[in-house]
DNA sequence: TAAGTCATGTAAAAAGTTACATGATTCT
DNA sequence: AGAATCATGTAACTTTTTACATGACTTA
């Protein structure tokens, strides 16, 4: 949330939107918890909100940061990653394919395929427009331009690997004779 | 769990284990997770227990999957994937990287990148002992063979990309061209 | 003798999700 | 007329983590 209105002011509404749609790729949450993020970290003095009234939308409290919370950030930034644990179904489904028929199990792999395939293409839309918009800027470390497309950079890297996995994995199992008995180890 | 089971009889000790040790790298728990958690299962009919005493060792209990358990894995693992969010603090700390230092953040990417080079060298040892042991098997679609190294191949991917990713990342924040040698493969 | 492994649990706290709650405006 | 968007919250619930609790045996 700091990273986001280090950027821009923001209301919660918005916060939650790019949440959903700039970073939500590699961090998500519901406006559940951002409401009540946004009151604690208002209570320790990192960001502040002032009411802007609308005509034709409702009033929205807009939350901007404030140097206590550009601190807190970079602070951050630099200080040490918090392992946290790993959980990926797919890849924890893969682990007992052996109870199952094969060709069953192949199309949720076909589906994955597809679906980050899809994903893949987005990000690579994306890229093509931050390399129009952006230019020269992309490839300055110190801009925000360069900070987002090394993001980006590595949601592409990830949607080939995984597209990559998964249609070999489905390859092996649609190529197989479905139904042979699995042999104990 | 119920995947483990599928695959040996465990205590919740051996599990706890297991989870850190084989499945670690795409599904975590710790223990005061799963022992309420098979608790649960047993209620439910999947897993069945019997007290095993050791003389040298504090006696255990031994869990084993049931026809029930083995049939809601099977359901499972064809059924839809459930989508979490994701958390992934490393890209999210990329994205403020316009905020900081790009010297001082590069020494987290070299960092990062350390160790997840020697995690993939990891995997490599283990896919090398898997080709020798299994052999064959390897290429058996219902063998727990296939199944295991299924997610190791994963795990490999997952890991050449992450460490790509960090090389060139830190060698665009440390102003040198364009990064070392690639990940081979 | 100190640390580590084996072995099983519970309790408190934190984090996160889903559902509840409201209401005006705009688009189809 | 119905659905979607804008806008902000709370409450109940589930999940997960951290810490508490114990104790014998083994290895350095």
């Amino acid at each position: 949330m700091l990273g986001l209105l280090a950027r821009h002011s923001l209301s919660g509404y918005d916060l939650t939107r790019r949440m959903r749609e700039q970073v939500g790729f590699f961090w998500e949450a519901r406006h559940s918890q951002i409401y009540p993020e946004l009151a604690r970290l208002e209570g320790r003095g990192l960001v502040a909100h002032e009411l802007v009234e609308q005509r034709e939308r409702p009033d929205k409290k807009v939350y901007s940061i404030l140097p206590a919370g550009e601190d807190a950030l970079r602070e951050w930034v630099c200080g040490p990653l918090r392992e946290r644990p790993v959980r990926d179904e797919l890849v924890l489904k893969a682990y007992s394919l052996w109870t199952v028929d094969p060709a069953a199990a192949a199309g949720l792999f076909r589906e994955q395929e597809r679906r980050h395939a899809e994903q893949l293409r987005e990000y690579r839309e994306i890229e093509e427009w931050m390399k129009q918009t952006a230019g020269e800027e992309l490839a300055n470390v110190n801009s925000r331009w360069f900070a987002s497309y090394a993001t980006l950079r590595r949601g592409i890297g990830y949607e080939i690997e995984l597209v990559e996995w998964c249609r070999w994995l489905a390859g092996e199992l649609e190529g197989s004779p479905a139904g042979g008995a699995p042999v104990d180890e």
